[in-house]
RNA sequence: GGCGAGGUAGCUCAGUUGGUUAGAGCGUCGGAUUCAUAACCCGGAGGCCACGGGUUCAAAUCCCGUCCUCGCUACCA
């Protein structure tokens, strides 16, 4: 081997690199896609062409309130709605040319093991606190109830059938305790308080650590968003945080009284990394642990913005009290992918699912890579628009790298019969050409390195322009006309371009690379390696035979496009129609229900904002009994001038309560419009006294 | 309300140890060309660098304030 090799041999490390442990219960779409798979993948196949050692490490996160509460609602067993979702993700992660060197499952035995013993380790050292607080427990069922598994009534909107963690009415933050006649979801029964014991990671403890590793020691090779969220979760107090939960479906607690609940899956997902790594070792016949252990691997993490917290606080603090572990180098975090203007929302549909893009879109993985690449949401929120997608494609890809590479064959073969002519004495401008295609493997790298990949894509897309560009100047199809002679060099000259092309796209375009490879003869023992571009002589060698041109890319026709966007039409449509489907009619109450509510007609005579809230205004109301103190959240809606002098409808006889230090003594009566903003109910004629009883 | 990130050409983005006419790609307009998927190549137009103050010989870049977007967090009908 030559000297450049054992070279990069030398300068070899051993990398792990994740990618977020996608959640089984939906598919993979686009936002997965831009945020997280594809930058690590291209990271991951660039440190592979590079020689290096790479562990490319991901698999499905199965745990979790989410999917067992979602096994309950569609009458299944969480087993299968996780076999369902882990087979769908994974197959189509392969298809779409993600490269995990292994693709694991949190519900694996060797994934058990893995976060049991972990959670163990730290429990012996005596790194968790225990707790014992009351928590809602369904007596039927014979189980405590997530937040999630408890609806009642919420005591802001009275809005009745909230969620113990959240009203989806008014969008308050609840906790299940302050819900009015709770009824727990699985059995329709009244829940009681009942206590439970859970352990805690007291991140408090770790302050000290994550200010020196992270905020002094990664001060300046972190992305400002991981940054200084990271800085804002350390600078607002870090409190203990439950790794433990009541549920059936988990991990279980490895101790003694834990019978009933399971590792909490922020606990466990994270761990999915080292198990996924542990059965990837296993099946290589390998040492897992140089990877996860030795000091001189770099770990690196990819994920979206929401995940920042488990991967910069929450697992490197266990990393850290477990001892023997390496800490994550750098964690790469992207911000969101929006899809035509609006946020990605699995609930919505509003997505490109990555399965159905597999299929509308035959034999484009490369397409959708590039685009989302190009477009990446690395330092802001980003949007997808399918005009953009074939603008990428038809403009870049097709008119460009593949417009290149088709002239380039279809010349060779037109001229040579598809040999690689022996060229003759170089002119100054393609030796200027050979050199500067010598340094793009340099420019990529430092692209790559730096986690730039929106930057890395324009730098290839140079490479096809530099060939270009040679082309147009040197004119060959005029040349072999005066001087056949001097084509021949103008032809190996353009060749090299392409055979470098070839091997630079890999990490980005993988199933470009290998057409174009195949096109150029240049497959297997034929292929050059990426160290080699800029410094082998000759990367497609004279009297080499290549293959015939076929098109690397397809144009992407207006047809295709309207065909997506009628597609998130109908989406939105459907949504708008689900919307306007009224809520089924609440429970019969009797007439003495209602006159049990005193309601009267109003006006406002003040209002001003709440101190230090966001959504409160306070408001002096003429109920015609009384000038009162309503606190009303709706701040988001209104400007305190707009609405003085407004008739309202108030329930004046509602137990008043505390907000924010300030006694509400009744509720305005409110609807929402079709954008969510809050609307008065109120009198529409003139001349109803204030104090006018509702009936 | 607090904190974080962002606000630069029609679009997507570079650019901050402060320093000549603020850059790239796409789009647009014009030219040239025909080997190539009407593609490539050359050139032009297009920017009060969110807004208002300040520091400085000099500000997209530093300081103060305001506004907008996204997120975290607090508070919360």
């Amino acid at each position: 081997m030559s000297d450049t090799h054992s070279a990069a041999q030398e300068q070899s490390k051993r990398y792990t690199i994740t990618a977020a442990l996608p959640y089984t219960n939906g598919p993979i779409h686009i936002g997965h896609l831009a945020g997280v798979y594809v930058p690590a993948d291209i990271y991951a196949r660039y440190l592979r062409l590079k020689g290096h050692d790479v562990a490319f490490i991901c698999g499905s996160d199965e745990h979790g309130v989410a999917i067992s509460m979602r096994a309950k609602k569609e009458g299944v067993t969480p087993q299968e709605i996780i076999d369902k979702y882990h087979k769908l993700i994974k197959d189509s992660f392969e298809a779409f040319g993600i490269s995990f060197d292994n693709y694991s499952r949190t519900s694996a035995k060797i994934h058990h093991e893995t976060a049991s013993d972990f959670f163990r380790t730290l429990y012996d050292k005596g790194e968790f606190i225990e707790e014992v607080t009351e928590q809602l427990y369904d007596e039927e069922a014979g189980q405590f109830l997530a937040d999630r598994f408890v609806t009642g009534t919420c005591p802001r909107c009275s809005h009745d059938e909230a969620y113990g963690d959240q009203c989806e009415n008014c969008g308050s933050s609840l906790n299940a305790t302050d819900l009015i006649n709770p009824k727990s979801t699985i059995t329709g029964s009244k829940p009681v308080l009942k206590e439970t014991r859970h352990w805690f990671l007291p991140l408090d403890r770790y302050e000290a650590f994550l200010r020196k590793w992270i905020l002094e020691g990664h001060k300046d090779d972190w992305k400002p968003n991981v940054y200084g969220q990271v800085k804002s979760w350390v600078d607002e107090g870090l409190k203990p945080r439950a790794v433990t939960r009541d549920l059936d479906w988990g991990i279980p607690v490895p101790v003694e009284g834990a019978e009933g609940k399971v590792l909490y899956v922020w606990f466990d997902a994270p761990i999915g990394y080292i198990s996924s790594t542990k059965e990837w070792a296993k099946r290589k016949g390998i040492d897992w642990e140089p990877y996860w252990k030795d000091k001189n691997t770099k770990l690196v993490h990819f994920i979206g913005k929401d995940n920042i917290v488990f991967h910069c606080i929450i697992f490197p603090s266990m990393l850290n009290v477990h001892g023997d572990y390496v800490l994550p180098d750098n964690v790469p975090a992207n911000e969101f992918l929006n899809l035509e203007g609006n946020k990605l929302s699995t609930s919505k549909n509003w997505a490109v699912w990555l399965h159905e893009y597999l299929e509308e879109f035959p034999e484009k993985q490369d397409v959708l890579r590039y685009t989302l690449t190009a477009n990446a949401p690395e330092t802001k929120d980003n949007d997808f628009t399918w005009k953009d997608f074939q603008a990428r494609n038809n403009n870049e890809l097709v008119a460009i790298f593949g417009n290149f590479v088709n002239r380039v064959v279809v010349l060779t073969n037109k001229y040579y019969n598809g040999i690689v002519p022996e060229p003759g004495a170089f002119t100054e401008i393609d030796e200027t050409v050979l050199k500067d295609l010598r340094a793009f493997p340099a420019a990529l790298e430092s692209s790559l390195e730096r986690y730039r990949f929106r930057e890395a894509s324009q730098v290839l897309m140079n490479v096809a322009r530099l060939g270009n560009k040679y082309l147009a100047d040197e004119e060959p199809w005029k040349v072999i006309k005066s001087d056949p002679e001097r084509v021949t060099t103008i032809m190996y000259t353009a060749l090299q371009i392409a055979s470098a092309l070839a091997v630079l796209s890999e990490p980005l375009l993988p199933f470009t690379s290998a057409k174009l490879r195949a096109m150029l003869a240049q497959e297997g023992e034929e292929s050059i390696s990426w160290n080699e571009i800029a410094t082998k002589e000759s990367l497609l060698p004279s009297g080499k035979q290549i293959n015939q041109a076929s098109l690397l890319f397809s144009k992407v026709e207006d047809k295709e496009v309207e065909k997506q966007l009628e597609k998130l039409e109908n989406t939105k449509k459907m949504n708008e129609a689900a919307n306007k489907t009224a809520e089924p009619q609440k429970e019969t109450a009797t007439f003495e229900d209602f006159t049990k509510m005193d309601l009267r007609v109003g006006t406002i005579l003040e209002a001003e904002k709440m101190p230090k809230a966001n959504k409160l205004l306070v408001l002096k109301v003429d109920t015609g009994i009384d000038t009162r103190t309503i606190v009303s959240g709706i701040a988001q809606s209104f400007k305190p001038e707009d609405i003085i002098g407004k008739k309202v409808t108030v329930l004046v006889n509602l137990a008043p309560r505390k907000l924010r230090g300030v006694m509400s003594e009744g509720m305005i009566l409110m609807t929402e419009n079709a954008e969510g903003k809050l609307v008065f109910v109120n009198p529409d004629e003139e001349g109803i006294n204030n104090g006018t009883m509702i009936s």
